[in-house]
DNA sequence: CTCACGTTTCGATAATCATCGAAATATGAG
DNA sequence: CTCATATTTCGATGATTATCGAAACGTGAG
C-alpha cells in the first residue's frame, strides 16, 4: 500500500456516515447490501448516501455489484487488511508485541449456510 | 472506542503529512521524537508542524512529554490499537479467520537499554 | 413500446480544513 | 536579570468537503 491510497482510505473513513456505512458491511460480510437498504438502515437521503458510497468506492474500501435494479455494496477486507498493515508497518521499530497480525478472510470460512 | 472518537483519529490520519508523522512515530517506539527533529525529518515548516501535532495529539493518537526544552512525541499505541479494533468489529459477522488481532504493546520489551 | 423502481448526477450553498510567516510563550543557561 | 533555544498561537487566505432536492439515467416488468 503507498501513502496517498492510505490517506484516501482513513479520508474516506473519517465521516460519521460513512463510518458507519463502512462498519456496517464489514458487519454484513461478503452478502452485501444494496444501497436503498442502507439509505434506509441509515436514515440519509439517497442522493448523500450516493455520494458516500461513491467516496468509499473510490477510495478501494467498498466493491459494487449489480443484482437486477439493485447495486449491491460490500466492504473490501483486503483492502481493510491493507490499510491496517500499512499504519502499523514497522512498529515499536520490530519489538516483540508488535506487527500488524489483524485480518479479516475474504472468504468468511464455510460453515455457515443461509436460507433466504 | 466509540464513533466520535474514531472519526478524529481517522481524519487526523487522513492527511499526507499528519499520516507520515504518526508511521514515523509508530517506527521510533516509545522513545519518542522532539518537534523539532520531526520537522527537520519530514521538511515541514514548524508553524505548519505544530499545527499537525496538536491534531493527533487531540485525536489521542500522540502523547506528548517535556523533556528539558523539547517537547518529545510519541504514538499511542492503545489508541491505535483501539482504532483498528473498531473498523473490524463483528468483521464477517463473527466468522472464523476474522477479528483484530492487531497489537503493538506499549511497553515494547525490555530487552531494549538507553544511556543517554 | 410504456411504466415503475432503484440509484446516480447536477448544482448551489454552507462549513470545515491546510498553509505558513510573524509574533508570542516557555524553558534553561550565564 | 538578559539572552538563546524550542515550540506554539495568531491571522488571513485559498482549497476542499458535506449536504440534499430535483432531475436524469439504467434496468426490468407487462
Amino acid at each position: 500500500m503507498q501513502s496517498k491510497q492510505a490517506i484516501g482510505a482513513l479520508g474516506a473513513l473519517a465521516n460519521e456516515h460513512r463510518l458507519a456505512l463502512f462498519r456496517l458491511l464489514v458487519r454484513v460480510g461478503e452478502e452485501g447490501m444494496a444501497a436503498g437498504a442502507i439509505a434506509a438502515e441509515l436514515g440519509i437521503p439517497n442522493s448523500s448516501l450516493s455520494f458516500h458510497l461513491a467516496h468509499l468506492n473510490q477510495a478501494g474500501l467498498v466493491r459494487q455489484e449489480r443484482r437486477g435494479r439493485s447495486l449491491i455494496y460490500s466492504a473490501d477486507y483486503a483492502a481493510m487488511n491493507a490499510l491496517v498493515g500499512y499504519l502499523m508497518e514497522n512498529c515499536c521499530a520490530g519489538a516483540d508485541g508488535c506487527g500488524p497480525e489483524a485480518a479479516c478472510d475474504t472468504q468468511p470460512s464455510s460453515q455457515e449456510r443461509k436460507q433466504a
